[in-house]
DNA sequence: ACCTTGCATGGTAGCGCTACCATTTTCTGC
DNA sequence: GCAGAAAATGGTAGCGCTACCATGCAAGGT
């Protein structure tokens, strides 16, 4: 004889609550709330009155039950606190935050392996969407996201061979531009220095070394890297490695902002003079970039952008709209400053 | 005559698959999964074969629904790319990346408001726990926190009377050590530079103004501040109008440490000498403090710590051991450095 | 007048899992 | 050896929602 409500749930309104109090059926309700278009305006205001007294939100595990697909967009990044990640998982969120949709986000601290595990653990959950850092799945996981069953955007990278869409740019071409642009600038000794040498990096990597062959000045001495995560204080060791094993450097591509701002502080430790004795060049263009002294030229990637444009394809994908193009590329940018003036 | 699954599901296995091919019945598998020490050794083991055959997945939606409690970690931060709260965030992931628990992030933007429809989405599915970040919430979200029938963690502050548990430190305490710090080194007319003045920003300010009177120091044109997010360009912007305001400035303690980038870049660039003319201090002591030249002195936290410590306490929670002490302070660490040698 | 078509609405039957209550088996203690 | 307790296992009935298939009714075609 006890309310059967009462045994578990928690006493929260449900569906068949509203549609009680709206004198409609439950499924009405439920129309009314996903596809309003197809319930009668009359029943529509009133079912919405019904909700609002009530205080009803709909259970979205209850959903994701009944209908087989949850309101979920599923997010990969190698990690959370590089501020690159940062910024594209920033634009997904502003991006989902007036949709029903929630977002699950795993951190795959750049190992495949860990990977495998949380796309495996995502995709049983039958998401909406999959975004997923980075073109460079093993079979596996690349296996599970042709098999995912929903839109998945590839992003931070481009190229001919998505697993279904992709938002990104070029870091060869970035790389590539870097050292150009050191070249012109009349720099010879252009050394590359990189950390964690994930393969964005290394594709930075193989354009500054085109570049560098294309104008007969590479030599492998010049690239010093190593596989620790990097950092500033990194930059600025990795800089002192470098110039003890080629003490003629006069410019260094960085493979992104921190180590460039590492070699720069090394550079007035050491007294170094830039631009004058040696220019430098980093990746993504951070904020503090355009603010330290000197101004250091840096390659600016659009990264919130790039967040921004992988929900709106996934949600035109949801929406049964396929984007025309299925590879968006959003460039990048030199920002000439004066760290490369000489 | 069609076999339901079919239907809808998709053909992934269920429990009930496991269940036939273990040759038991559906509970004892569920039972198996979540509490092995209630089965036996031997269907242990025979159900364990055929989860590894079958490659079964539990369905979290399906759990939720029928447990009434979904096994979700629930994260409210104000900002995703602040360095501060990505490495609260990592902690937490870190942490949780081993157990059943997901989790669901959600970004405030700084907005009492926005917190508040967050909170309320969050609480409606039932979380496992709640980690919210600071303990300013408006009186409706607190109410929404005490009554989600869930534990609570309150983190990146201090204080006597969290919602449930409570992991930071005394942002107060921070400020005036800071104050103090500089005070002794021989300065004295210390200005105070803050950006977004969130309520730990505000707790800073009142830290250092602490300080300051019981020195007989403080000038309320000592002190520039500004709504506007923080970032290294803004703080250039800010040391300009504090000199502008009062020239014979000597000190400044910065609210974070990407202002105290941008005043030392500042410093450089009109030539000021640092720590001589100005001495310069940070909070949270970032990587790059360690790194600039000169090295700045900063107020490091532990943010990693507190969201591991979160998730510690939140997880003792849920097992029925709530932990003896309820607020735990981390505390913090002036590390003195060049920035403020004179 | 009849039948067809389409729209608005509702009833029923699950989605995959676990809470609750049996039921059976094994283990005590005397 | 047996009653009683404890442990191991299973059956049933939902959790709150939506897919699927009616049903009823107005509009249009012949």
């Amino acid at each position: 004889m006890t309310k059967p409500r009462s045994r578990r749930g928690g006493g929260r309104p449900t569906i068949a609550d509203v549609a009680r109090k709206a004198g409609v059926g439950a499924i009405t309700v439920s129309r009314a709330l996903r596809e309003p278009g197809r319930v009668s305006e009359d029943l529509r205001r009133q079912i919405q009155v019904a909700v609002d007294e009530l205080g009803y939100i709909p259970d979205p595990n209850a959903r994701a039950l009944a209908s087989a697909r949850a309101e979920v967009f599923g997010v990969l990044v190698p990690s959370l606190t590089n501020n690159v990640f940062a910024e594209v998982v920033r634009g997904i969120y502003d991006s989902l935050s007036d949709s029903p949709f929630r977002i699950q986000m795993g951190n795959t601290h750049y190992s495949g392996l860990e990977e495998e595990r949380l796309l495996q653990l995502f995709a049983s959950q039958r998401p909406a969407a999959l975004i997923v850092a980075g073109i460079d799945q093993t079979p596996q996981s690349r296996k599970l996201l042709e098999t995912a069953g929903c839109p998945v955007v590839q992003v931070m990278e481009t190229g001919h061979d998505p697993v279904d869409m992709l938002v990104g740019f070029s870091h060869f071409d970035g790389g590539r531009a870097a050292a150009e642009h050191l070249i012109e600038a009349g720099y010879r000794r252009i050394g590359f220095i990189g950390a964690r040498m994930d393969p964005r990096s290394q594709r930075r990597l193989a354009g500054y070394r085109a570049a560098m062959e294309a104008a007969g000045l590479f030599d492998p001495r010049l690239v010093t890297t190593t596989p620790l995560l990097s950092s500033v204080t990194l930059g600025r060791e990795l800089l002192r490695d470098a110039l003890a094993k080629m003490p003629s450097l006069d410019g260094v591509f960085c493979n992104n902002d921190d180590i460039a701002l590492g070699v720069l502080f090394e550079c007035r430790r050491a007294a170094i003079a830039v631009p004058k004795a040696i220019g430098i060049v980093g990746f993504n263009d951070l904020d503090m970039m355009q603010a330290a002294f000197p101004s250091v030229t840096s390659v600016r990637t659009h990264r919130y952008e790039i967040g921004r444009q992988a929900v709106a394809m996934a949600l035109a994908a949801i929406a049964g709209r396929r984007p025309q193009q299925r590879v968006v590329d959003l460039g990048f940018e030199l920002i000439r400053r004066e760290s490369t003036a000489r």
